[in-house]
RNA sequence: AGUCCUUUAGCUCAGCUGGUUAGAGCGCUACACUGAUAAUGUAGAGGUCCGCAGUUCGAGUCUGCGAAGGACUACCA
């Protein structure tokens, strides 16, 4: 092993990061983290399974290193953390990408291809970018297992799943429902509702709108509303979905809404009518200026339609009356065409008249029912019922129907003409942007008709199918649903025991969702998933639920003996033995389960529901599928010591999604929340603040970032830019500064500690130094080091890494470099090998080992070379990689606030006096005689006293000199405190204040010798103390002057011959060192110098020729007279020109 | 339409329980330093703290009403 500490002559993250992943790869520094672990309490973590079927981007990162800088941080606790990579399979996405790299539709499935041929593929195409995913996860150092991650379609995982689903059947909490749902004809499936609350459903779209007609029949209930002078008497409803009108069966009005009837004009036809629609409504449909017209001077056409309001009634007068059917395609059987009451009905916008499609609205579905109105319903060719339009999202064409019902039911004439039209033109494979709309179609219809009132384009937000982006129908189907509302009231309570950052996630988006928590769908009409697990008798009076291969396996024996199946399918599983190459042997998914037919208890077939299972209930499962649950490791499930997770993150989208169905399932199986805390992170967006999108082309490679910068500044950057849950502006060259000011510095910090510790030997051989021996700097910056361990600690402890990394970064560039280092420099190099510089070689090196620790749960790779480069020398660890080691524990006693605060006036008060050179030109290198400050109490003196060294090297100056004096040399300030007089006077505030500024010199003086001061306020005295105010002495008349808060400081500007020969002389040194370094001298080399005599540089080059020569290393120092440009080098010193001469000693 | 988040310097962000001169880094300009040197330091310019109203002696901070951007929700005709 080498002697030295490494220095390295390019620092390159990239490469560190190549060079550390070979090293966790030889030494297994992963696995080594857990096994050193092993015996220790476990920190539960679950990752959320991705699906391997998209390429990771750069939000992916995002995350991951959320997720590693707590796991990572946990183990340095000592904690054993266990992470279990996973891939979500299963589902549309999946589906989708099959069925458009095979180019066949889900229609083709079962006919093109079988359903086993079609499965294999998806089972290939789901894995597709899996070498992606893992090359991502080791290249950016996220720790997860990946050897043996769970896999959703494995049949162990499903086996699982069927075991919690049989739980909830026996509980009661399955149950077969048809209902109105989202269904998305593009995909063939209904979605459930955390699908379409997938970030982007809902979109803006443009569709046509109609406000129809439809007559009322006069008869006994609406005779009220005629008298003699109507015209044509109708009601008016609107819809943003004109396809939904011949499916029309009633009209819903609000029972205490107001409605009017009004005689006008129909707007296309200029036919006269008399119209009811909501009072509050009127102003939409009849413009106002029209109020005064007569009715009587309309001309067809006309910009202005005149109206006239002839009387009001209430919604529930209303309830009862009928009316034609509005488009006579198809007769509805049973009650219909009614007017009919629903609370729903709102005036906000529409006539205040809604129509009511029960096929096509869960709404309408509801009140219909309510009410005992029909849907408008169809018998197809196989003789079940249909609402008017199919699966792929089209009207009914006419061969799909039964014949009897068309010859009963259906105006072939009218309908022919409809049939077969798609009622959105994303599902047609074959519209284009000119092919009409078959909303545009029927209003225009409609319009001619005189049936249509207002037909106009409106943006509305309208849902759509997450991975197909095409709308979504409400449609009936038949569904199996999980009654999450059961336990609604109990999931609301267990959120409210979950630490959630932020805060707000938890309480309002997840916790208003739970309080309008509806059931849960599970039901998707697919292939590629898990299958649900319930057979059932054909009249569905017998259920069974199968909850194990066991159990399935059993059943079909018994159905093999009542001859039902010919043989067992599963017949080489061996039941209880829990190997891979057993469960390989057998097939959960379809089409095979669906080849099993049961026998129930009568002796009569069941067969299986065909449906799957929704993806996010494989996903919410996981905490007990990843284990087998409970088949194997029952007891870490039910002991607590994998299950609950007391950690996870994923973006904040995850919300209703992941975050959802694993709080539902704890709930409902184990009465328990899934996780104790989680981080809910944001979106990462371009620089500018925009979504990253494959459209936009603005999204971020994430390997080209990670090879480019490496993956430290990349974590970094994300980790400190912005909080995880705000959105992270992502800007590159924000990874280049954190490169660069903060991994840059330390880098440079830790090279300039190895550039004179290997001059020095140093390897930490010695005994610690007391601390009382050290010198103040070194007290100082171990005080603000223990604070940072403490503050760092605080910060992940609470979930914020971003404060932790903050802190760190801080401590490295402002007090470590920039101070700390920067005034010891000269402890380092040269001298003796002293008590002082073995002082400030331990506390430096202390300090960088102790932020190699503390940074290495977001910066993994250069933290781990930095702490092998220190530990490789000095063996203070036996832990061969920092991810291995303990977290630092903090030593309150070495921290100092009263030290901390010295050395903050320490630098206030260079800062100043640096200022005033600055002002008055005089470079630092040119020593003056003494600064002086006004001093208010002793306290302050005892402190700058005890950082007077520091402060006195830092800005070349001689002395200080307290002045304590108060005999009005001093110019004071004084100004009102605020916090204490205001609670005490409140609103006369204004006036004491004014008075307080405007006291004179001679009464602060005053004021400062009583202690207390009376001031009159609105003829009233009020006695002031000195708590009340703050003085300052702002200006000492004649001096050079800076202040700054409390603190002033004068600076003695006056030169004297010894001070202005001590400037010279350094500045010699200054060109000499410059030189030695130009001609490629070692530190250490020693010389003989010569100096070209000068008049203005003799004296100065005799007096302090010692000086000049221990500074240069010099053995001898001459002056010389026949020094020119060959022999020597040229310098110049302002004005001053001669030469020097340095040789090799 | 509702819920939540964000809004502070050209950019990215701090600003604790209200206290009177609102900060940092980057960028820009100028200067300094030069054995950490492909570094470093210091300063300057740059702010109606999104707007309006209120509470208060005092509001970037608290309350209300708006605006813009974002996320999410909705059975919305």
């Amino acid at each position: 092993m080498s002697e030295k500490f490494p220095v390295y002559k390019s620092f390159d993250l990239s490469k560190i990061n190549q060079d550390v992943l070979e090293k966790w790869e030889a030494e297994n520094t992963f696995e080594e983290s857990l096994k050193s672990r092993e015996n220790n309490p476990s920190f539960v973590f679950f990752e959320g399974p991705p699906s391997a079927n998209g390429m990771p981007g750069i939000h992916h990162v995002m995350g991951r290193t959320i997720k590693d800088i707590i796991c990572r941080y946990k183990t340095l606790q000592g904690y054993k953390v266990e992470r279990k990579a996973g891939w979500d399979t299963h589902g549309l996405p999946v589906e989708l990408g099959v069925e458009k790299k095979l180019e066949i539709t889900k229609e083709d499935i079962g006919k093109k291809i079988s359903v086993d041929e079609y499965n294999a593929a998806c089972r290939a195409e789901v894995m597709k970018y899996t070498k992606e995913w893992t090359d991502l996860t080791h290249k950016m150092g996220y720790w997860v297992n990946t050897e043996d991650p769970y896999i959703t379609y494995d049949n162990k995982y499903i086996e699982t799943l069927w075991y919690l689903l049989k739980q909830l059947f026996n509980k009661d909490l399955l149950y077969k429902g048809y209902t109105i749902q989202p269904y998305s004809p593009a995909a063939g499936t209904g979605l459930s509702t955390h699908e379409l609350n997938q970030p982007g459903c809902y979109k803006d779209v443009k569709d046509t709108t109609c406000v129809a007609q439809f007559s009322i029949i006069k008869d006994e209930k609406s005779s009220f509303l005629y008298n003699e002078e109507d015209s044509d008497l109708v009601f008016i409803a609107w819809t943003t979905t004109p396809w939904t009108l011949p499916s029309n069966t009633a009209l819903a009005v609000g029972p205490g809404i107001s409605y009017v009837k009004v005689r006008s004009f129909n707007p296309y036809t200029g036919k006269p009518a008399t119209y009811i629609l909501a009072k509050e409504r009127l102003s939409a449909y009849f413009n106002p200026k029209a109020a005064e017209l007569s009715l009587a001077d309309y001309n067809k056409g006309d910009k202005l339609i005149p109206f006239e309001l002839v009387e009001e009634f209430k919604g529930k007068d209303l309830a009862g009356i009928k009316y034609e059917q509005l488009l006579p395609w198809v007769k509805p059987d049973g009650k219909a065409f009614e007017v009919i009451t629903g609370d729903f009905v709102t005036t906000e916008d529409g006539t205040g008249i809604v129509h009511i499609a029960p096929t096509f609205g869960a709404d309408d579905n509801r009140v219909a029912k309510m009410a005992d109105i029909a849907g408008l319903i169809l018998v197809d060719k196989d003789g079940n019922t249909q609402p008017m339009v199919d699966k792929t999202g089209r009207f009914f064409r006419l061969e799909d129907l039964d014949k009897e019902f068309i010859n009963k039911f259906i105006d072939e004439e009218k309908y022919s003409e409809w049939a077969g039209r798609y009622v959105k033109n994303a599902y047609d494979s074959e519209a284009n942007d000119e092919t009409p709309t078959l909303d545009v179609d029927i209003s225009v219809m409609l319009k001619l008709e005189n049936k249509a009132f207002k037909v106009e384009k409106h943006v509305h937000n309208y849902p759509h199918c997450w991975r197909t982006d095409k709308p979504i129908l409400y449609y009936p189907l038949d569904s199996w649903f999980i009654k999450t509302t059961n336990v609604k009231g109990r999931m609301m309570e267990l959120n409210n025991t979950i630490n959630w950052k932020p805060k707000s996630t938890g309480e309002g988006r997840f916790g208003k969702w739970l309080e309008n928590l509806v059931d849960w769908n599970l039901s998707r009409s697919r292939y590629w998933g898990t299958p649900l697990p319930i057979w059932a008798s054909e009249d569905r009076s017998q259920l069974k639920c199968i909850g194990s291969v066991e159990e399935l396996m059993a059943e079909i024996n018994k159905s093999v003996e009542a001859g039902f199946m010919t043989e067992n399918p599963y017949k080489e599983f061996i039941v209880g033995d829990f190997s891979k190459e057993n469960y390989e042997k057998i097939d959960l998914h379809r089409p095979y389960v669906d080849n099993i037919v049961l026998v129930g208890e009568n002796g009569e077939k069941l067969h299986r529901e065909l449906d799957l299972i929704d993806v996010w209930f494989d996903s919410g499962a996981m905490p007990y599928a990843q284990a087998h649950y409970p088949f194997e490791n029952r007891e870490d499930i039910e002991s607590g010591k994998k299950f609950p997770a007391d950690f996870i993150a994923e973006g904040v989208d995850q919300t209703r999604g992941w975050f959802f169905t694993l709080h539902a399932l704890g709930t409902m199986l184990f009465d328990s929340v899934a996780f104790k805390n989680i981080i809910s992170n944001g979106l990462v967006l371009d620089a500018k603040g925009n979504k990253m999108s494959k459209r936009l082309g603005n999204g971020i490679d994430p390997f080209g970032a990670l090879e480019k910068f490496g993956s430290d500044p990349v974590r970094w950057y994300m980790a400190t830019n912005s909080q995880p849950w705000d959105n992270l502006k992502f800007d590159i060259n924000g990874v280049e500064e954190t490169r660069r000011k903060f991994f840059g510095t330390l880098y440079n910090t830790y090279s300039f500690f190895a550039l004179y510790a290997n001059i020095d030997g140093f390897k930490y051989a010695e005994k610690d130094i007391e601390l009382n021996d050290r010198p103040e700097i070194d007290r100082w910056i171990l005080s603000i080091l223990n604070s940072l361990v403490l503050e760092v600690k605080d910060s992940f402890e609470a979930f914020e890494p971003t404060r932790a990394g903050r802190a760190i970064q801080n401590f490295v560039s402002e007090n470590l470099s920039n101070w700390y280092v920067r005034l010891s420099r000269k402890r380092y190099w040269g001298g003796e090998y002293s008590t002082d510089k073995i002082s400030a070689y331990q506390t430096l090196y202390k300090c960088l080992e102790t932020v190699s620790i503390l940074m290495s749960p977001i910066a993994p790779f250069y933290s781990d070379m930095l702490f092998r480069d220190l530990n490789s020398i000095t063996n203070r660890f036996d832990d061969i990689s920092v991810h291995l080691a303990k977290f630092p524990e903090a030593d309150s006693s070495l921290i100092d606030k009263e030290l901390e605060e010295r050395m903050d006036m320490a630098q206030n008060i260079s800062s100043m006096v640096l200022g005033l050179r600055r002002k008055v030109k005089l470079r630092v290198r040119q020593p003056l005689s003494k600064i002086m400050i006004p001093i208010l109490d002793d306290r302050t003196e005892a402190q700058i006293e005890a950082v007077r060294n520091i402060i006195l090297s830092e800005i070349n100056v001689k002395d200080i000199e307290y002045i304590t004096d108060t005999s009005g040399i001093l110019v004071k300030r004084i100004k009102p405190n605020f916090k204490t007089l205001g609670p005490k006077y409140g609103k006369q505030m204004k006036q004491i204040a004014a008075a307080i500024n405007g006291l004179e010199q001679n009464a602060i003086v005053e004021f400062e010798k009583d202690g207390k001061y009376e001031i009159s306020v609105d003829g009233e005295s009020l006695s002031i103390d000195l708590s009340d105010v703050e003085i300052i002495s702002e200006d000492i008349p004649g001096w050079l002057v800076a202040n700054e808060g409390r603190l002033t400081v004068a600076l003695d500007i006056n030169i004297n011959k010894e001070l202005k020969e001590e400037g010279i002389a350094r500045e010699l040194i200054n060109r000499i060192q410059n030189t030695r370094k130009e001609i490629d001298f070692e530190l250490t080399d020693k010389i003989h110098l010569c100096i070209g005599k000068h008049d203005e540089i003799n004296e100065a080059v005799n007096n302090f020729k010692d000086y000049i020569s221990t500074q240069v290393l010099a053995q001898d120092l001459s002056l010389a007279d026949d020094l020119n440009e060959e022999n020597a080098k040229q310098i110049e010193i302002d004005d001053i020109v001669t030469f020097i001469k340095i040789e090799k000693a």
